[in-house]
DNA sequence: GCAGTTGTTTAGGTAAGATTAAAAAATTAT
DNA sequence: ATAATTTTTTAATCTTACCTAAACAACTGC
């Protein structure tokens, strides 16, 4: 009678439930991109998940996760992120090499299991991107304080909190910029001709800051 | 141009691997009862393994592996003795409810990923039910010393280094009598009649042992 | 050495999840 | 408002891995 959700399935419920919060709905063609699939396998697959009462889909206008769909999506990316802080934290993973694996460590476990990785892990809030970890009844801590870096004026003090792209290329240009989470700037001036920066670190290094960097930086400004 | 393998194959390899090293050969019925699948299956994937020529494959005559496909079989086995240290040291599991997981995390990471894991778990040279860990060159340890519990004799000193059997029914029972690997133990008494053993730990209590279980453990004699 | 039993393979089918190509609906542009 | 474009769905197939039932080999006993 237990309710088995596959692989393919799972992928499927994150998708939609990151697609969801982005834009209010998970369009097929959206989806197909983030799964690298045809829209006609989309749409299959929408049609067993509305089956099953995970997503309601109206043909034509998109999917939306029902509470349970939710509840099985926030659980996914709960697995995925303790995976992600395992594999930097206790396997020295750098953190632009740990999506692949957390990928398929995420389909892993039940809530006992991910549980007792919570508990390993000592409950982290964050992953190594600076996402926040649902807690186990899927609740998000949420740091409302975190704005994106190019909503910053000069003069400013902020700690890099997070990133809003998790692509390895862009991963490792941070860490030749030698920007990391939790690391302190202050905001020397804005460049409207191209919407570059200049910060200054805490030991007084400056650097350069291009708008595409700063669009995908999250930061919380310090008092 | 990568060979990828997937998990079913990867699950008929490591059968394979096993009851090749038991019986010098793996006949389709047993690779079926292993796998909880029909003969009928194990002859069509057995095809496919031997077109890649991971196993030999006479019809009628049972499977080898080849030397790819040992060395394929040895990295999943490593894997899966890897996860459940980390499962039972880590995440505090149970050693009668790994197995479970196990089956699915060994089927994740590739060489890097297990080396990392072996370094930060230590190295074990053992599984928790007593099983050697290849190394990252699939070359297994193997304590030759060690013997079926039912070869003993009276008067002898012995450490429990293993069990032959990792069902849960039968972990679970080894825990009721407190039995344990790397527990110490004298050969009081063997009792013709029904196989049956007497013993003593080394606080001096006695406690009977049947010919099952006996049997399915394994033991190191003490000097 | 032939009959019966056991083990293996073939043949035909199912299910999940994908694909391509064409049809239909929705959106955008004129 | 209609035409052009984009998006979604349908229809027909493919792949992987499995199943059942029947045919086929290979041992076993006498």
């Amino acid at each position: 009678m237990k309710n088995t959700v596959s692989i393919s399935q799972e992928n499927y419920l994150k998708v939609i439930f990151k697609l969801q919060n982005e834009h209010g709905i998970a369009s097929n063609q959206s989806i197909a991109e983030k799964l690298e699939a045809t829209p006609a396998a989309v749409t299959g697959m929408l049609r067993k998940l509305a089956s099953l009462e995970w997503v309601e889909h109206t043909a034509y206008h998109g999917a939306v996760l029902t509470p349970t769909g939710q509840r099985i999506a926030t659980a996914i990316i709960r697995k995925h992120r303790l995976w992600e802080v395992f594999l930097v934290e206790k396997l020295k993973f750098k953190w632009d090499a740990v999506h692949q694996w957390a990928e398929e460590l995420e389909h892993i476990g039940d809530n006992d299991f991910t549980d007792r990785l919570d508990a390993f892990l000592g409950c982290p809030s964050t992953d190594p991107h600076g996402d926040p970890i649902p807690d186990a009844n899927g609740d998000w801590a949420g740091n409302e304080r975190v704005i994106g870096a190019d909503a910053l004026s000069p003069e400013q003090m902020f700690t890099v909190r997070g990133v809003s792209n998790s692509a390895s290329d862009f991963l490792r240009h941070l860490d030749t910029l030698n920007i990391h989470l939790g690391k302190r700037f202050e905001v020397l001036q804005h460049f409207p001709f191209d919407g570059s920066w200049e910060w200054k670190d805490e030991r007084g290094d400056r650097l350069r800051i291009s708008r595409e960097v700063a669009g995908q930086l999250l930061v919380e400004l310090s008092k």
